[in-house]
DNA sequence: AGTGAACATTAAAGGGCTTACATTTGCAGC
DNA sequence: GCTGCAAATGTAAGCCCTTTAATGTTCACT
């Protein structure tokens, strides 16, 4: 391996010198450094990024803390889009992603921890399960940070509008003609979940639609099986609702399934909308009508957002929330005559 | 940020015992060992992976080289699957993730001197195009390595047993009573591709069927709407085939919509079939029939080969290859009587 | 020739950790 | 009380790089 040292020796300069010429000093003579980054060439140097890091303090590396445990992991539909956008731009900007587990070599360390040993210049937080005792030491800390899904005033937070889209969603059920409208919830546990319940209560006051108890039923996990499992109780209701809309696209598709497998198609006789917009939704049968996020922007931001907190040090928070809109595809329509 | 040193200073020893009690090394008595995990616990003491990589030479960390600029990234479903698995194996034996990219920075640069750079340990390899040249460098260096999908004899390489899979696919098709079979191809570029492609030619002809030049059409980039391009040409043959056996399943799922688009119903007018098995093939209407990859185990497996290299070092490389299964849904049904 | 500014280079320290080797300590055995 | 040996601890160098402060050079101008 070879070291500044070695191209100190061979050409005659000091590690100094040699040091000065990687890093564009301006004391170094142009031909110098020529000589200099030849020969390095020649001896096929790299630099030491550990070495580096070590006396600059500075790791041009992110942590990544991806939903884990969840089964979905890297594979999160919608954390997945999220972060290949913020891949982009951070790498672009010569950081490296680097994914932050909390055990780590099979002892319980800690997001926190795991940061500081590998000396991250900041963190982007992709969770799920906000309340995450490791996760809430992590966002005390003073490390930047950019998180996920989330409002909180001690990060910088990205988010879509989800109330909005709540709101908007609502909005088209109704212009198709339904009042009798029921909401899969994603659980009151999870940020983005509680913020469209309200959205969806809110939006059916201001029309004056009344909300039966019964038609806000909970699905947990976003997961299919919820999704199912709530349609089914919704189906099983005296006064079946017209229109369903869920808190996310795996719920919804599964509500989907279970009005199928009742014998109902979609949308003739119940209409089903979800959020989102995972990729998945443009495929199933009907292709789901849903909230589109807009994962590129979300995750462009985001590291927009870190970039900056690491460069400027801690400033004020910022909490960003952008627009969502509603595709419409098949999986809605106008309420069945009755 | 406490160091050793302070530790040392605190406790009274010196430096070189606090490093040896965290280390475990025998000479260190247990009482003195005690006194320092706790005197290092109440400082918030923390190592420095950096430091201690300068040293011994070990960063604890793992290169991935993901697919990057098809737009999918880390969205990738099939690897996105395989990594997430390789990833609690990984994590488990203390290794980190870091994810390396050839341009860092706006500048190219290359795998291997990223690699090189940030002194990863090993690298598992899930690229779909292996003719890279970046790719390539990084295979002839000596680093540990381990490569998904794809075969040679320069380094650990974990595979499916696509040529059974194909054959296996063709088998069910021929069950069900087809003889005209097509087949839209991955494309020769792509290792899995290939011998997909090689595996459906030689199920063919062990059942003595004809394969007109027409009947395999290649899909690029196994996207959605090549699928769906390859299927219009399948379908615009005089002679249409009876079923088509797609290379992977958003290939496959283009021949169903293009089929729909057509007046054709799957299955009842022509059955496609797929290969991957990814998360979306259960969902899509008709469900899709399909070869399924045991991405749990690919990853799994993949780990443990490249951390036993890590460990032993360069020894005989080893090709493993996993059986696959076809998952029977609803997208294939006897042909129609003529 | 002498002065000072501007430029070019270097020595040395430091960042936090490990490790080969050296030294001290404790204690059994005489 | 002394020797000798194992156990326990310490010294110092080294990993590779950056940076501050100091030294050395050049050159324009009086």
């Amino acid at each position: 391996m070879t070291t500044i040292y070695d191209i100190a020796k061979r050409t005659g300069y000091s590690p100094t010198t040699v040091s000065k010429a990687f890093n564009n000093y301006s004391d170094v003579r142009a031909k110098t450094r020529q000589e200099i980054l030849e020969a390095a060439r020649e001896m096929g140097y790299l630099p030491n990024a550990h070495a580096r890091t070590l006396t600059t303090k500075k790791s041009w590396t992110i942590g990544v803390l991806f939903v884990e445990g969840t089964g979905a992991g890297i594979r999160h539909p919608f954390f997945g889009a999220v972060i290949e956008s913020f891949k982009q731009v951070a790498v672009d900007k010569g950081y490296a992603l680097m994914f932050i587990s909390k055990d780590v070599g099979g002892k319980q360390s800690g997001y926190l921890e795991n940061c500081r040993i590998h000396g991250v210049d900041g963190v982007v937080v992709l969770l799920s399960d906000y309340d995450d005792p490791y996760f809430q030491e992590l966002l005390d800390s003073s490390i930047p940070m950019v998180i996920l899904d989330y409002e909180t005033a001690q990060a910088h937070t990205v988010c879509s509008d989800n109330t909005a889209g709540a709101l908007q969603a609502v909005e088209y059920l109704v212009s198709l003609g339904h009042r009798r409208i029921a909401h899969i919830s994603g659980g009151k546990g999870t940020f983005p979940g509680k913020q469209r319940e309200q959205g969806f209560v809110a939006a059916m006051e201001s029309h004056g639609l009344e909300i039966p108890g019964d038609y806000i039923v909970e699905g947990a996990f976003y997961s299919l099986d919820s999704g199912y499992a709530a349609m089914q109780q919704l189906l099983a209701l005296r006064e079946r609702p017209t229109a369903v809309f869920a808190s996310g696209d795996l719920l919804a598709q599964g509500a989907v399934m279970a009005a199928r497998d009742s014998g109902l198609a979609v949308p003739a006789d119940i209409s089903v909308m979800g959020f989102d917009d995972i990729e998945l939704s443009k495929f199933v049968t009907p292709a789901l009508t849903t909230v589109q996020q807009n994962t590129a922007v979300l995750g462009r931001r985001a590291a927009e957002v870190l970039l900056d907190s690491i460069d400027q040090g801690r400033g004020d928070m910022q909490a960003l929330v952008f627009p969502v809109e509603v595709v419409v595809r098949e999986s809605c329509a106008p309420p069945a005559e009755e």
